[in-house]
DNA sequence: AAGTGGTCTAGACCACCTT
DNA sequence: AGGTGGTCTAGACCACTTG
């Protein structure tokens, strides 16, 4: 039964989310202070809290300190997905997991990748471009460019060996960390390395993360065909 | 300052991650129990809890009872999005939003739809397909099931003037939700209905829904070229 | 200026899981 | 069977933000 019996916070989520889906608090309204619902539920205010921050979480109601609490106006589904460093999403569906450089070089990236960043000005960076394959297929073509200001090792790492998503992970954490997904039709280039059609519909993760207000990498990890992202279980 | 300065539980949770990223504790290594911890770092073990669930939400730790907390040894990134409604997505970008239903029927959808609900038998349901514009032009184009026998109001619904996406969310809440973004090339269908090249690379979110054990709705919502989909600011 | 949510504490009990 | 994290309580103080 767990202990979700009668005054679990997660019962009291439950009651206050049947609340608002019956239109007891209809969108936009203002619910109670969280110490009268502990009172009329019969729980400390540290429970409704719980319960509330939850919701909150959850993007069903908005908390503001003297504002109160209210039923968001605009419901949204927020979910969770869970990007994996590649190697373990390839090595745990049982297949062979290989890396590859492809090449790097030291350049200004063009505005467009720039622009990620949020620099004002033009910087040298470390192109880096590789291969990642899953029992000898390609699998995910990754296109990155890092800063050297912020990451002087990457300049001396032996990346034909090194594979510099694993290294970055491990050896650089960051605090803020940007992520788009988008399509793209496979151009010569992708075509080539992931051996797909010209045209071909690929799926992209695109990352940048910083350290403070420093950027470290912007990655572009392009899928080969048939990939796809889903909510974690 | 916030309370950031002595003994609140973001504090105590930066000191924590310091730890793991400077190897005091290290990938796979059990780490000291909260009550230990919190006597050390001088404050009560709720905070201590407080911060550990925050480290474990966001994938760096893993927490067992009886088993301890320990440092994960893969690391993973963790986001979350956020998915509008429609008609606020395109409202919120300054445009105009108009629904075009183009049909509706009652079929049996085809092994891989049925898939999706995981449901052992196959079932009748509705099909209704639908365009959302903004400003005119080609936004989604949305290709739905229904079961009829979760959602009988479905029937009698005017979809013609009823948008079923958004008569959904405001009339039937799920308990689960189930997402998968892909990317596909157009097909002749969504060239024609997205006015865009057949073969052009559409971005893809599916969703299932279902209200306890019964299925509510599936849909597949395909993309006009260019949209792309970023973590929440 | 005051009201409301956010946090912290200390202590107790419980549930789950490893040993 | 016992240890560890998860939850609940009651009370206090704090910080944000609105009226």
């Amino acid at each position: 039964m767990g202990r979700t019996d009668r005054h679990s916070w997660t019962e009291v989520r439950e009651r206050i989310r049947a609340r608002i889906l019956d239109g007891t608090y209809h969108a936009g309204q203002k619910l109670p202070r969280d110490e009268d619902l502990a009172a009329e539920l019969g729980c400390a205010r540290s429970t409704v809290q719980r319960a509330m921050r939850d919701l909150a979480d959850a993007g069903m109601i908005e908390r503001r300190r003297k504002g109160g609490s209210r039923v968001r106006l605009d419901p949204v589904t927020r979910a969770t997905f869970e990007i994996p460093v590649i190697r373990q999403e390839v090595e745990q569906a049982g297949k062979k997991y290989d890396y590859r450089l492809i090449d790097r070089a030291l350049a200004i990236p063009p505005a467009g990748d720039l622009a990620k960043f949020e620099l004002p000005r033009p910087r040298e960076m470390l192109r880096i471009r590789a291969l990642h394959l899953a029992d000898g297929k390609p699998h995910v073509f990754e296109d990155r460019w890092v800063c050297p200001e912020t990451v002087p090792e990457i300049l001396t790492l032996d990346l034909a060996r090194e594979n510099a998503n694993e290294w970055l992970v491990r050896n650089k954490p960051y605090s803020r960390c940007d992520l788009r997904f988008l399509a793209i039709g496979a151009g010569a280039r992708e075509a080539e390395i992931l051996a797909c059609p010209p045209g071909a519909a690929l799926f992209v993760i695109e990352r940048t993360t910083w350290i403070g207000p420093d950027p470290i990498t912007s990655v572009r990890a392009v899928a080969a065909p048939g990939y796809q992202l889903t909510t974690r279980a």
